[in-house]
DNA sequence: GTGCCGACTGTACTTTGGTTCAATAGATTC
DNA sequence: GAATCTATTGAACCAAAGTACAGTCGGCAC
């Protein structure tokens, strides 16, 4: 896996060499001309002081690499303005070498990593504004609509099954499990079986 | 490292014991009994339709183990939940292996762990799918079995997208999009788009 | 009783998903 | 240059999913 760590100035933090053997330091003003190609992590410092947008702008995304954040002076803002410009993820730039190789391994893999101070900040501020307004139908309650039989089924087909597999799990015909289904669909707004398994999985709300 | 699961019943999934060697089923009512010892992540599973207190009531926290919630059907409201209630995180329970070692890897260090999709929600970045960026992907190397092209069909397989939607957003025809899942299920080894689905969102193997 | 609802099933149908043939073309590797 | 991999598409086809319309049966409420 590839690293490159875009900064203002060339020259890494022990860190960062540790954490990533072979890292590629570029400077930021030779950005809008590099296109990064293989599988890696490209990252980029913002010193304190300056704007979030400084830090993500211009970089190829072509390659499909997730970009991180490095932040001098990390603070909740900047997390999710960096979110919010397609980043994957923001840490400390000093943070320590095991943290630079945990967050490798998530994002790598197409997770977002935010630090555990920021992220008990933002579910707290999530906490309190989904307290202050109460679930308006935020809370999926999808089972809540359905009947019994009809929960039973969306729960076999979240899980992969097909329409005979659950027709012999049920012990009914494969005819009654494609009734249920289609009444589903109708109660739930979702087109097919695929959208349910997302709803029903906690993966769309 | 040892773990600890508490569940309704006891009966593990392949899931559990390959990410957890020496794994410890425990029933729940055995555990206002127990006293844990030693260093490790404690997990409570949460079944389908039962409340968040009920996983994670009555464990004995004197040990500092981290506690993690394994949740049937996760949603938003009880990711805070958990956390509100001290938990150190929450996933799917039936999330593929390489995902809850991460969580162990996270946890264990004393970090928060709040899954891809479900953090999304919580930043409401809705603006990272559209801007084509990786979606939940998992530790699970699926990604790494497939060409580039073939990456981008699974992942919008995976948000709940038709073949015609998929052509279109390609700009590709339908028959192409056929001829990539073809090729994804072969190497993959799964039957159909929502077992493609489960996989590349990180639930069972 | 009558009406409503949920579970269940049948026949027939359309649509979508997925496979099996086959083929062209560019890029890379050896 | 041959071999290999990937992306792309076509025609034809089979299978699964989903819809439309229709009907039976039991429980429950008014």
């Amino acid at each position: 896996m590839q690293h490159w760590i875009i900064d203002r100035e060339v020259g890494a933090l022990a860190t960062w060499v540790e954490a990533m053997p072979g890292v590629q330091i570029l400077r930021r003003d030779q950005i809008p001309a590099i296109r990064f190609a293989g599988t890696g992590v490209i990252w980029s410092r913002l010193r304190s002081g300056e704007p979030v947008e400084l830090a993500l702008a211009g970089i190829d995304r072509s390659g499909g690499q997730p970009v991180v954040l490095l932040s001098d002076e990390p603070d909740e803002a900047q997390v999710l303005q960096a979110l919010a410009l397609g980043a994957a993820g923001c840490c400390n730039s000093r943070a320590a070498t095991a943290v630079l190789q945990q967050v490798t391994a998530v994002v790598g893999n197409g997770g977002l990593w935010v630090g555990q101070s920021l992220l008990r900040k933002l579910v707290g501020a999530t906490a309190l504004r989904l307290g202050q307004l109460p679930a308006e139908g935020e809370n999926d309650n999808w089972a809540a609509l359905l009947s019994e039989r009809e929960v039973q089924v969306s729960r076999l087909v979240a899980n992969g099954a097909s329409n005979k597999e659950i027709a012999d799990h049920l012990a009914i015909t494969e005819r009654t499990v494609k009734a249920h289904l289609t009444a589903v669909f109708e109660k739930l707004g979702v087109r097919d079986r695929l959208q349910l398994s997302l709803r029903v999985n906690g993966l769309r709300i």
